[in-house]
Parts: C-alpha cells; structure tokens; sequence
DNA sequence: CTTTTAAAGTCAATAATGCTGACTTAATGC
DNA sequence: GCATTAAGTCAGCATTATTGACTTTAAAAG
C-alpha cells in the first residue's frame, strides 16, 4: 500500500478501523475490570491509581488535568482509594495548599496486579504483530490523540 | 527495532502503550460525544446506530451478542430510537418473533453525521502516520482484541 | 494587615449506562 | 397442547460522570 491508495481508502475501510479501534479497547480494558471486581472498584479507580503510580507525588489538580474530569468526580474515588489505605496523601512541602499524591505499598500491590494483565495482554499483541507493527501501532494512536490531550501531557512531563 | 529488541520492551515501554491506547480512545470518541450532545443521545446510542448501519437487517440478538449487552440495557436505548423515528423495526419475514433492525432516513442522516467526524479524525491520522502504519495498527489492535469477540464477529459477519 | 485568589474537599441533585430479577406476549417446534 | 425462543417491559440498583454551591486553609496581592 501506497501513498497514493492511502488517498482512497473507502469509508468502509475506515469504518473497520473505527471498529477495530472499538473492539480493542474492550479487550484491552477487560482483564483490569475483571481484577477490580474483587476490590469493588471500577475503572476511575484504575485510572486515578494508574497516573498516580506513573506521576509519583502529583497534585490533585495535575490528576483532575490528566483525567479529564471534575473535583467532585475525582473525590469520591480518590477519597476511597485514601481510606482504605492505596494512596497517600500529604500536604505539599513548599506550597501547603497542595496535596501530593503516591501510592502506599497496598496501593502499589494493586497497580501491579493490574498493570501486569495489562502489559501481559500488550506484550501478547506486539508479539503477534511484530516490531514494525508496533511502530505504527504507536504512530496512528498519537495521531488520533487530541491535540489538546497531548499538550497536557506534555505540561505534567515537564513539571 | 528488530525481534530480539521487542523482548526486552521494558515495563515503561508498555505502560507508554497502555496510556496511548486510554488517550487516543478518548480523542476518538470525542468528537461523536459532542455531536451526541445536540440530540440527547450518548455513546449506546452511537453503538446502536453504528451497528444497524454496518448490518442492516440484524436481528435484536445479534445487535445485543455484538454490544456484549443484556437485553433491558439495550431496550431503553433501542425504544428511543424507534421512538424518535431513527431505527424501524420490522416483523421478520420467515420466523415473524425476531425483529429485523434498519435505519430510516433520519437514522441515517445521523450515522452520516458522526461517522463523518469519526472518519475525519481516522484519516488525517491515518495520513500523518503512513501507510505502513496504518498496517502495524490494524494489526496490534486485532491482536489486542478477545478472541471470543472476533469469533463473534465473524458469526455475525457469516450470517 | 487585610483582601483576594487558589487548592483541596464536601454535599446534594441529576444523568447515562450498565446490571439483575421477574415478568408478559407472540410465534415456533415438536 | 406444551415447551422453547425472541422480543419487550417494569422495577430497583451501581458506577461514574455532570453542575452548583459551599467551606477550609494557605498563599499572594494590595
């Protein structure tokens, strides 16, 4: 396939992508959920324990930037994950408004056993599909990214 | 990147991938969730009317075996539908208990609208990232996928 | 030093979308 | 005739999102 032909892909072929795209992230959302079930979370929780584990120390408002989601959203959840001891939240050294977030050992117990079906299931797929696949795999998704999304992220890397 | 370099995809490598998937799911469904918004309906709506469009004629069950859905969630969205003139049920011709599922016009014009913007998104990224690409995509993303929900697609895509 | 702003947290109400359980209706198959 | 199947419905509940209206605490601005 060539530049040209990329000039005629037919609805229908995007239309397979869409749904390949639909299909896929129901699988790839599937081994966490079945493994929150046991803990009576859902996927906000995944989520916030997630970013929380990639961003060690990150404030609230970083979280809500991230997530995408207002305060009130966040609270329920975040003030779940707190009291019943995965995250840890301590006032900010500088600025004492802040709150930093990490996960406790118990909160870091469950990000692996959720991170490890996850990456089993990715490492599976890019196994499968090979080296070269995995290139493009990335390159399509970055595009189909928000460009505002990618900004945010590119604002917490930095901070 | 070559087989041996895939071996060693390091943890961080895969929790990249992970996070690209959440983030370009969300680009993805974006710009349907805003057009959505114009007409009172959400994401199980879009499903519905995606499905009915790309097999026209499906029967309740398949349309409920595709959504992996129990048959009250899909009612409520599916009543709607019909309701408000989008989806036209009709009595089936050879085993007249199943219900085959069409568009109208109207359900139509609204399928147009958000495949169009969806379409849109999944072409200017397919355009940025390359034809080669787009063939590495395809091909993770089949790869992450269940294998039950490709067998079910393909009984679907049989019948 | 007082006022304003900012970060975090909370309460209440609402919405979308899923679930289970308990049914009904109508048509088919044997 | 009777069991099964396809579709549809009612009620109740859970999760996760929303908006709006606050409070508390701390920093920044004046």
């Amino acid at each position: 396939m060539n530049m040209d032909a990329m000039l005629f892909l037919t609805d229908d072929q995007l239309l397979q992508g869409i749904e390949l795209m639909y299909f896929a992230y129901k699988g790839f959302t599937s081994d966490p959920d079945r493994i929150l079930q046991n803990y009576a979370y859902g996927r906000a929780h995944h989520r916030a324990i997630h970013f929380i584990n990639r961003h060690k120390g990150l404030k609230v408002n970083d979280l809500l930037d991230i997530l995408g989601i207002t305060k009130q959203s966040l609270n329920r959840v975040l003030r779940q994950l707190i009291d019943d001891g995965l995250v840890d939240s301590r006032v900010g050294s500088k600025d004492k408004r802040e709150r930093n977030l990490y996960l406790t050992d118990k909160g870091t117990a469950l990000e692996r056993e959720l991170s490890d079906a996850q990456r089993k299931r990715m490492r599976a797929a890019y196994r499968a599909a090979g080296p070269e696949a995995v290139q493009g795999f990335r390159m399509v998704l970055e595009n189909i990214m928000d460009g505002e999304t990618k900004q945010r992220l590119q604002r917490i890397k930095d901070s």
